[in-house]
RNA sequence: GUCUCGGUAGCUCAGCUGGAUAGAGCAACGGCCUUCUAAGCCGUAGGUCCAGGGUUCGAAUCCCUGCCGGGAUACCA
């Protein structure tokens, strides 16, 4: 139980005691208190003068006293105007730091055979190009709110769904299949999915000069595009795909193949991970039963042209096709499809859906179709919902060539994360491989800390010159202070200085001391927020107020020159304490953290 | 048109279940490396919280209206 919820238990006590009310617990606003004040927690009473009918001075100062009496951590306090500011005594901050530092993930709940299960999709990528940045922050919040669920307490897996088929990759295979000259990931070089990618823009380019061509001849731009050879093509090799045509169905698992190699080293360089992968062209035959089901019991209807809609304006939305007049598959038919096989798989409570923004719509009808459809967890699916990352320029479009792509990014990091190392002449006595590590590590962590730390609901801009950077409010700045946090570790106990890790001495804590000891106790309260709103940006947040707060502490202590061997023993161990908690907080986000830097 | 999300310092973002004088980082300017890592620390400067109205002891935060921007909106995924 944190410090918070003790005394909002006892304040609703004091209110029963003062003034003979019961009060609900959500009207006790406790906030921490800020600086420039004595305390460390802070009682609005402007919601209480109501039932005193007193001044809100003399309100606080009742409900101060009381405090003050009847609760051992409360030791004193002073009021301000409306506000009550209690100091909370020693002794109980001494308490939450051997608590912390004896437990070996403070603030980590481990998940029990009653635990929730919860199944998170994220990533979803096409297999006709390579990530993007999009993706990347697809990937890193999917992954971070895997960390945060299961540091409630939750079980989690991992889903991705891979949309393998359709016209897309029909299009990337017949630009192969015509200008390709059967190169291939091995003869050419190049990564799998780059490869792909290539032939989809190689697609674009030709059809483009093709539809051109139609036009000078005096078609009309429709039917130019409509009757182009390319897009004949990839047509007509969707048809062969679906038919089961071998050899058609042999390229596409060729070329699929690539880019499941390319992806694996991508999400390997990104540290981000899949329990179960579906695939689309697999289970999008299920959805087109389960609507034909709805159909035939009435749920859904059909028009003239035999297509099949949901009719939603009950629910206050429009019609929306499940089935199109030839008969095939759209893209809300597949995720019915996904969803039926995915609670066939695994009993699972709650399912979340890392999507973009601009789905949003579309997880709404999603959520209300399954539902009619009679399946009980339609109503409880949650839509991780995260915003754009916008270029400088505006969106990202592939054809116009302004898509920032993932390998690229990652690379061009780990680059100057080098280069900067190796200016500030960091990491001497590293072996090459170790010091390649680091440098990844960090790369790594400034690109993974961009992404998280902005609210994921938000759009987000990114600005290819300015926006990595390894100073501020940066992972890099976070690694930076773990590192120097275990060198000063690594040189006391290189003194031979042992810590005393049962702290019991009361006497002196510096308000420094006191800050640090107050942060690390909060690391609980903010785990189990982020996991309340599903924002691994709460957690970025509180580790970087903890890295500021230790700098400050840091400059001003000589912790290993000390004489006072309590104090020493003492700054050490909060020092050990906020190093923990830090790696703990980092792996909530996927960020690594270096020894050394 | 309708629905929806957003607008906070020059830039990128916190703060939004109403609470004290709206905070960081970057960029700018000025200090601090003979003492545990200067990817750091300290300081200066920078604000009509889009605008207007309402609710109340109190509004960046809640409600309404308007302006600006993003997204969605019946056979793309």
């Amino acid at each position: 139980m944190s410090i918070e919820q003790i005394i909002s238990v006892q304040i609703v006590e004091a209110i029963a005691h003062c003034y003979n009310q019961q009060i609900e617990p959500s009207l006790v606003q406790l906030q921490i208190t800020r600086k420039e004040f004595e305390g460390d927690i802070t009682l609005v009473v402007f919601p209480f003068v109501r039932m005193s009918k007193k001044s809100p001075e003399q309100t606080a100062a009742e409900i101060g006293d009381y405090l003050q009496q009847n609760v051992a951590e409360v030791e004193k306090y002073n009021v301000v105007k409306g506000f009550l500011n209690l100091v909370i005594s020693s002794s109980y901050w001494i308490s939450v730091l051997n608590l912390a530092t004896a437990h070996p993930h403070f603030g980590i709940t481990e998940p029990t055979d009653s635990s929730k299960l919860v199944m998170v999709e994220y990533s979803s990528p096409n297999t006709n190009k390579p990530l993007h940045l999009g993706h990347i922050r697809n990937n890193l919040l999917g992954f971070s709110l895997c960390e945060i669920l299961k540091a409630n307490g939750n079980k989690v897996v991992k889903t991705n769904i891979v949309n393998d088929r359709g016209i897309h990759i029909c299009k990337s295979m017949y630009a192969w299949k015509m200008w390709g000259n059967g190169e291939t990931p091995e003869t050419s070089g190049i990564k799998g999915d780059h490869l792909v990618g290539k032939y989809y823009v190689k697609f674009d380019q030709e059809y483009k000069k093709e539809i051109a061509a139609l036009m000078e001849q005096g078609e009309t731009k429709e039917n130019a595009e409509q009757n182009a050879p390319a897009m004949m093509g990839a047509r007509e090799m969707l048809l062969k795909w679906e038919a089961k045509d071998p050899e058609t169905v042999e390229l596409w698992k060729t070329m699929n193949d690539w880019v499941y190699a390319g992806f694996d080293v991508t999400y390997k360089e990104l540290g981000v991970d899949f329990d179960k992968i579906y695939y689309e062209s697999e289970t999008y035959l299920y959805g087109k039963d389960e609507v034909l089901r709805g159909l035939a019991e009435g749920v859904f209807y059909q028009k003239e042209d035999s297509s099949v809609w949901a009719d939603l304006t009950p629910e206050g939305l429009d019609q929306k096709i499940l089935l199109r007049s030839d008969g095939t598959s759209v893209y809300m038919t597949q995720d019915i499809g996904t969803a039926r096989e995915r609670f066939q798989d695994y009993p699972i409570d709650q399912m979340i859906y890392v999507v973009g923004n601009e789905q949003n719509y579309h997880f709404q009808v999603l959520s209300i179709l399954l539902d009619k459809l009679g399946f009980e967890f339609g109503k409880g699916l949650h839509h991780f919902s995260y915003g754009m990352v916008e270029l400088p320029q505006g969106k990202m479009k592939s054809r116009e060539g302004t898509v920032v792509d993932a390998d690229d990014l990652m690379a061009e990091m780990i680059e100057v994360s080098r280069k900067t190392s190796e200016e500030l002449g960091k990491l001497e006595g590293y072996t090459p491989e170790q010091a390649a590590i680091t440098y990844k590590m960090i790369a790594l962590g400034a690109l993974k800390y961009f992404m998280l730390k902005v609210d994921p609901k938000k759009n987000m801009l990114f600005n290819p010159e300015e926006s990595i950077d390894f100073n501020g409010n940066t992972g890099p700045f976070i690694q930076y202070t773990y590192a120097r946090i275990r060198s000063v570790l690594r040189k006391a106990a290189d003194r031979g200085i042992e810590l005393n890790r049962d702290i019991t001495a009361t006497a002196e804590i510096a308000t420094k001391e006191l800050q640090l000891i107050k942060a690390i106790s909060q690391f609980p309260v903010a785990v189990k927020e982020a996991g309340d709103n599903y924002s691994p940006a709460l957690v970025a947040n509180y580790i970087y107020e903890l890295v500021k707060e230790f700098n400050q502490f840091y400059h001003e202590f000589p912790m290993l020159i000390e004489e006072n061997i309590d104090t020493r023993n003492l700054r050490l161990v909060i020092a050990e304490t906020v190093s923990k908690t830090i790696k703990t907080g980092m792996k909530l986000l996927g960020i690594d953290v270096p020894e050394r830097m």
